[in-house]
DNA sequence: CTTGACTCCGTACCATGGTACAGAGTTTAT
DNA sequence: ATAAACTCTGTACCATGGTACGGAGTCAAG
């Protein structure tokens, strides 16, 4: 059983980040009988299970409902979330890479123009 | 010259993200000598450039800043924001392209697992 | 038994890029 | 001349993932 400030560094997280997920509805907020609440093994699983999830790239709201499937186990749905992100990832990536090469290109043509010639970068953001 | 509502539609954007623009800095709000601004084509290039500058994942900060390049043309500070943008691209798809390669792999082995099993995404951000 | 460290709770604020709305004024078309 | 359509202004709100703060209560060590 931990205090909240306890449980917080276990995970490496602010005090705030987990009464912010508490607001958020991810982690249940443990019922004070006395003083300070405590929180059990189960919270601190908890956290860690958003933490990577998080970085599998997954929303808090996505976190939220994977924690529901977590007691469920509900196959499907969590293949569907994962399918979705998976996408959207996809999508993201594909963006920012054409972002990238884009600029990429514009850094070289800057480079090489010299200094009398129009900056390349500028230019090539005007109509 | 332009009403904002044609400006706006000019560049297929909304009034609010025109105005939006106005509160930023990133584009000068004409006097109004009578009822309402007019806007010149000064003001429709500078939507244009921050739409091509957005494209190329440029926040509305650093297009700020862009935009008064422009009009000093100082070219190495055009190529530093260059280069850190390209870096920060570059660290975000290969954060993301990990977040996808490890979806990815859980996803094939809760397919390939059967209903039995436990579901591997989940599985995965156990503890 | 006091002092410092921690917790509780509500609320406000941060960045980012907008969107929405109310109530007033203006312009344009019929 | 009147109604529709647009503009002006300020302010509030949206999602996203937190961070900060004030004032009160509580707990633990010296």
């Amino acid at each position: 059983m931990l205090t909240i400030g306890k449980l917080a560094k276990e995970v490496n997280i602010g005090v705030e980040t987990v009464r912010y997920y508490q607001r958020k509805g991810l982690i249940e907020v443990p019922n004070k009988t006395e003083g300070f609440r405590k929180y059990s093994q189960e919270a601190l699983r908890r956290l860690k299970f958003i933490k990577e999830a998080q970085k599998a790239g997954f929303t808090l709201n996505e976190i939220k409902e994977l924690l529901a499937l977590d007691t469920s186990h509900d196959h499907q749905r969590a293949q569907q979330l994962a399918s979705a992100r998976i996408k959207n990832l996809d999508e993201k990536i594909e963006e920012m890479q054409q972002a990238r090469d884009r600029l990429k290109t514009l850094f070289h043509q800057c480079e090489t123009g010299g200094t009398h010639k129009p900056c390349a970068i500028l230019k090539a953001f005007e109509v």
